[in-house]
DNA sequence: CTTTAGCACTCTTCTTATTTCAGTGCTAAT
DNA sequence: ATTAGCACTGAAATAAGAAGAGTGCTAAAG
């Protein structure tokens, strides 16, 4: 890879990121100062490497997911971030009465707007929390409302209707002994620890201990399954790409966006650094058609996962500017 | 429009909704054991009175917006729920260690699935909502969750990280407060009766309490525009029907199945009895190309809307016999 | 050894024409 | 009131052709 062919495979990716049409040749000449036939050389050796792709066999070049991956790792240069993109941001962060989470929230639904990519919010693992607090609401003689509260904030709510003649003070009194005996348990040891520990105890004390019993087993176990702690922003900015205007692939994508279990995948397991990371097409397991870019931040004291979701030949440079820009302001923000 | 006239509107709505093709005279001369040009000159008359229409001059014909309006009311038959339908729905209401609206979510569920139209459950709307309490859990030094508790049973928290050095026990004061003030007070009502009433109060007590007075601003503000009160299920199950098997169409129903402010759009403002609901195309004010029918419950303790949003040739009877079917459930448990 | 002009070849895309077919409206006869 | 018959319409499918962008390869030039 001397230093001419790592020039073309720059152009290459990116004029096909602007045009999304195979690049050819003689549209490369000029730039290069030789014939389209030292250029189709070079493209030959360059797919050989994996590095380009053709659509059929008199197409122009479209980088491969290799080509992509080399581009950014090698080529890209460092990204430095578009003014319009900047001022826009800036706006929101400057507002100072906004708390960080919802200044992100915001920021997100510019980015899906300015980008047409579609991002999303992930926040820490239910697995990651533990109880603070669980608040029985009574709203009247057969209906309570249960609201569990995690030390990251996380706040989940379910509402129970009784059955008549249920005693509200028992179950109340079952309340205060949760919060006495389990807040700072990781919510999914929760459960386990409600057989153990507590049943035991209402077990003598408690007339009705098994419909209440019940009520606190369901409001946690609703909590490890729930998903609430996820925010999706222009979910449906991405079929503005051309690579999924076509019905089957905005089927497939729009499914996938809906589906929890798809979602979850964007965040990964190997996720123990700071730097802006990036999923082309099958690296990332969400889908083997996008390219996800994330990065993790803290926000409120949470540690929050932003993502990015385009086509494989997303604008890498600009995006990678924009999710260092937040990180920028979230600093700003911690001084 | 004598008998005859009735039956064959009946039949092509019917066999339209099976069929999604325009149906021909043909078809039809054996079920009414009279010519094609019989069927033809009845089909005209229908057409005159607006009932049918034509894609092209020389097309069959499809029903129009008000020849399903007229099936509704006069031709389809008392809905009788399909087997299959009923068994898969009997087995979530038989499970009495459900919570109604969990039963009910999950029956959306099986809903959306068997049918392939997507449908929604819309809570109440804030204003029918009163505050209940307020907690402020305190997280750490300089982060707190706000979370409001409506009569109705509506939840909706907040996270703020607070300037350091903002002392938590007035904080939890003013919370005190604002329980024994305003509770039973109408939630749009809250930030009015905030200014009017906490705020001289607290004015004198509190050290910092233009910083507090604005978390418990904060909090409010946001539940107002909140939309955690609705619940979709099979959002792109809908875009299985062929109708909407276009980019174009597609996208616009993918894009106001985003938008809360279409979706606050499916319950009407008159909306005050118990029966099912039929708007069709241009009935309705969330897409003129959709068919949404609904009704409103009771489940636990709150007014719902159950609403499924297909297209204009949906199936009618399908639903309404379901619909119906679901409100003898919940009275069962209301027993 | 690298570059380039030239040319045959490939494949996509667009346009146009042709055919087929389902279904209609109208007329005149039953 | 019904129906057979027929001309007519428009959609959909198929085919054929032309244009165009781009390639690979060869042989000559630098």
């Amino acid at each position: 890879m001397d230093e001419r062919k790592n020039n073309l495979l720059k152009e290459i990716v990116e004029t096909y990121i602007k045009t999304v049409k195979p690049v050819g040749s003689k549209a490369l000449c000029s730039k290069f100062n030789c014939s389209s036939a030292t250029i189709r050389n070079e493209m030959a050796y360059l797919e050989e490497l994996g590095y380009l792709e053709k659509n059929h066999i008199s197409s122009g070049r479209i980088p491969s997911e290799k080509g992509y991956k080399y581009y950014v790792e090698n080529l890209m240069e460092a990204e430095k971030l578009n003014g319009k993109d900047m001022l826009k941001l800036q706006t929101i962060f400057a507002n100072n009465d906004l708390q960080l989470s919802d200044a992100i929230t915001q920021c997100m639904e510019i980015i899906s707007d300015i980008t047409n990519y579609t991002s999303v919010v992930l926040g820490s693992n239910s697995k990651d929390n533990n109880l603070r607090q669980i608040s029985i609401v009574t709203l009247s003689s057969t209906q309570i409302v249960a609201i569990v509260c995690t030390d990251k904030g996380h706040v989940e709510n379910k509402t129970f209707t009784l059955k008549e003649g249920t005693d509200l003070k028992e179950l109340l009194k079952v309340g205060d002994l949760v919060n006495r005996k389990l807040v700072g348990t990781p919510i999914d040891e929760v459960s386990e620890r409600l057989e153990l520990e507590i049943k035991p105890i209402i077990k003598k004390q408690i007339r009705q201990y098994e419909t209440i019993y019940n009520i606190f087993y369901d409001a946690f176990n609703d909590f490890v399954s729930s998903n609430s702690n996820v925010h999706m922003s222009g979910r449906t900015k991405i079929f503005e790409q051309p690579e999924y205007n076509n019905v089957d692939e905005m089927k497939r994508l729009a499914n996938k966006l809906e589906d929890m279990s798809f979602i979850k995948r964007i965040e990964a397991n190997d996720y123990n650094d700071d730097e802006v990371k990036i999923y082309i097409g099958e690296e990332n397991e969400f889908d083997s058609n996008v390219t996800i870019i994330r990065k993790k931040y803290m926000i409120d004291g949470e540690e929050k996962t932003i993502a990015i979701i385009g086509p494989k030949r997303m604008d890498y440079q600009r995006i990678v500017g924009i999710l260092n820009y937040i990180d920028k302001e979230i600093e700003k923000r911690g001084e």
